[in-house]
RNA sequence: GGCCUCAUAGUUCAAGGGAUAGAAUGGGAGUUUCCUAAACUCUAGAUCCAGGUUCGAGUCCUGGUGAGGCCA
């Protein structure tokens, strides 16, 4: 509706003024609820190229609006704003013409060039913890809204499981682990290789510390710790396959990865693709060297491959070092490569911190300065840090909050208030163990994906189990009352008739307003990669539809036909807000 | 030191250059013979500072202050 008026407007600019507006200066919104109307067309940079003052020109479009478009039944100026009113049968047509799209607001699966979307990327040598969960949440959230707005979607996992990450994990459990296993001590992978993770750094300060004490210098105390010149063995053991230390590499990220994968699961996550660095990191040594040859990069005097960015005014990024090891950088180009010629893509997206900004940055030129035309397409998604109220998480403050304590947690809190409230039978049961998941995952997950992904959060371990409020389980409520309403009335799915729209409430109204705007906050959600759109869209519906339900009787009023238009617009509320949430990769309950 | 972000009620978050800056939480006061009170209603409370651009600035520009990040 938005777009009809605003294609109008243009008309009618054209028409009395003799003027072609350009899109931008034709700004139409929904009417702020202390005014009346529908929707709003700001006529004040309109009134700028008419050359006349805003009241009248807004009066002149009110005019012309109600006689060229059927649904506007009046209109009034306040000041430079023209506010519309729609008749209440535009309304009632609206839903009667949606309710039964079980798609309502998708669009059709895409079938062009895919966009490939990374997320997760995780190293192989410790668990999960609050920062990995926001990269998850964000990179599912994004693509579920992508597919959603009609594109097709690649969900594309990189793990990280080189030596480098894992080693130390490795050599501590070689030397205390005696044998321990994910099987013989009931411990999540994950968590196991993290335990001896934890164990290396203890033992490598007790190293360090003797050596301080025999006075050795606080900058060679690293280098000359025992500890780790055996790493440092062991790396190189690595990169020359030998078997041993291979196996147990192999034997260790296999727990990890049998770890993450429950991880994963519980947070409903899945990938089409998963990338092990193990496998692809050559391919960007290649590139550099062929592009050394095509003199697209430089050599220096000591034999370290560059590339000249000051151009961008910016310093030469080293890709190759003078031993001719690899740097990061010399890794992403080569899986940028191979995923390009694997998927031919339309965009590919990088769910990563942002505190990779200057990296994705310059990856982007440098694949240009390799000659990659198709550079342009990557896209760098990058999110905001997560911090604690105290500060930032640290792992050698033992700050790090896990992610597996996070959601145990959490499903603990949802069990404990159900059953305080009383208001489900089998709290010990199937149905109380899918409740308690979905609320759990459902406060997680709003918690996090209701802020901006671009900035930075604060997580209260306090307030995300807070089920009140603008929280997941306030809108998963809000749904399960809406089912309990349609249960009792018996509703099908039917419509609604011998409904007049004389008699339709402001409330009433509302919602359809609301809901009405759901295809456009996809679009715009898939265009911003933003699921905190789509968190403030149905934390918005809900709210609406709760004033509604509070003191508007539905099932007790008199009229049949006003009684069917109140169902049917309960049911199609549920459904967009069932909709809205599976965005965020959240399930509604049926009862609560 | 150079570069990049950010700054809004006590706190956590909103606000496509547009009307009187919205929520939530916490504080205060209420709502249950009625479809689930995990709800609803009322109430007090904020744009870091100084300039500028604009008919109009939380939003854009410049400078400052403060916080975070990246690069050494």
């Amino acid at each position: 509706m938005e777009s009809t008026i605003q294609q109008q407007v243009k008309v009618l600019v054209k028409e009395l003024y003799g003027i072609d507006a350009e899109d931008n200066k034709i700004v139409v919104r929904g009417t702020l609820p202390e005014f009346e109307g529908d929707y709003t067309v700001v006529v004040f940079p309109l009134a700028g190229v008419a050359r006349k003052a805003p009241q009248q020109v807004a009066q002149e479009l009110g005019e012309g609006l109600k006689a060229t478009l059927p649904q506007v039944a009046s209109f009034n100026v306040i000041k430079g704003f023209l506010n519309l009113v729609l008749a209440n049968s535009f309304w009632s047509s609206f839903l009667s013409d949606n309710y039964s799209d079980s798609r309502y607001g998708l669009v059709a699966p895409g079938t062009g060039k895919p966009i490939v979307v990374e997320f997760s990327s995780p190293n192989t040598n410790k668990p999960l913890h609050l920062g990995h969960i926001r990269n998850n949440l964000l990179g599912d959230s994004v693509s579920r809204i992508l597919v959603a707005a009609g594109y097709p979607v690649k969900k594309v996992n990189l793990i990280n499981d080189r030596v480098i990450h894992i080693c130390k994990s490795m050599l501590a459990w070689e030397k205390f682990g005696s044998g321990e296993t994910p099987q013989t001590t009931g411990i999540k992978g994950d968590h196991l290789v993290g335990k001896y993770y934890v164990r290396f750094q203890e033992e490598l300060n007790a190293e360090k510390q003797t050596l301080r004490e025999k006075g050795v210098e606080e900058d060679r105390l690293e280098e000359e710790a025992p500890l780790m010149q055996e790493a440092r063995k062991m790396l190189k053991k690595w990169e020359e396959g030998d078997e041993k230390v291979l196996n147990i590499w192999q034997m260790m990220n296999q727990w990890v990865m049998d770890g993450f994968r429950k991880s994963y699961q519980r947070m409903d996550i899945s990938f089409d693709k998963v990338y092990r660095e193990s496998d692809t990191y050559l391919k960007g040594k290649k590139m550099v060297l062929k592009a050394l040859e095509d003199n697209k990069l430089l050599k220096k005097e000591d034999g370290a491959v560059y590339a000249r960015l000051s151009h961008e005014k910016l310093n030469d990024k080293i890709l190759l070092r003078k031993d001719g090891t690899s740097v990061y950088m010399t890794q992403d180009l080569g899986t940028a490569k191979i995923r390009y010629d694997e998927f031919n893509p339309q965009s590919m997206v990088y769910v990563v911190g942002n505190e990779q900004d200057y990296h994705f940055k310059v990856l982007k030129l440098v694949l240009n300065i390799m000659g990659y035309s198709w550079a342009h397409i990557l896209e760098h998604l990058s999110y905001g840090m997560v911090e604690l109220p105290d500060g930032k998480m640290k792992s050698r403050e033992g700050t790090v909050v896990d992610a597996d304590d996070l959601m145990d947690q959490m499903v603990e809190t949802a069990g404990r208030i159900t059953r305080e409230l009383g208001k489900i039978e089998d709290v010990d049961g199937e149905e109380g163990r899918q409740l308690f998941h979905m609320i759990s995952m459902g406060a997680l997950k709003y918690f996090i994906l209701k802020v901006d992904p671009k900035k930075n959060m604060t997580f209260n371990p306090e307030e995300s189990i807070n089920f009140t409020g603008d929280t997941g389980p306030f809108i998963q409520y809000t749904h399960a009352r809406i089912c309990s309403l349609l249960r009792k009335a018996g509703y099908e799915k039917e419509g609604f008739s011998g409904y007049d729209p004389e008699q339709m409430l402001v409330a009433e109204k509302n919602i359809l307003k609301k809901v009405a705007r759901y295809p456009s906050v996809i679009q715009e959600a898939a265009r911003e990669k933003s699921p905190a759109l789509v968190a403030a869209f149905v934390y918005d519906l809900v709210k609406m539809y709760n004033h509604f339900y509070q003191d508007t009787p539905v099932l007790k009023e008199k009229d049949p036909g006003t009684v069917s238009f109140r169902l049917t617009l309960s049911a199609f509320t549920g459904q967009v807000i069932r909709s809205s949430m599976a965005l965020l990769g959240i399930q509604v309950p049926e009862k609560m």
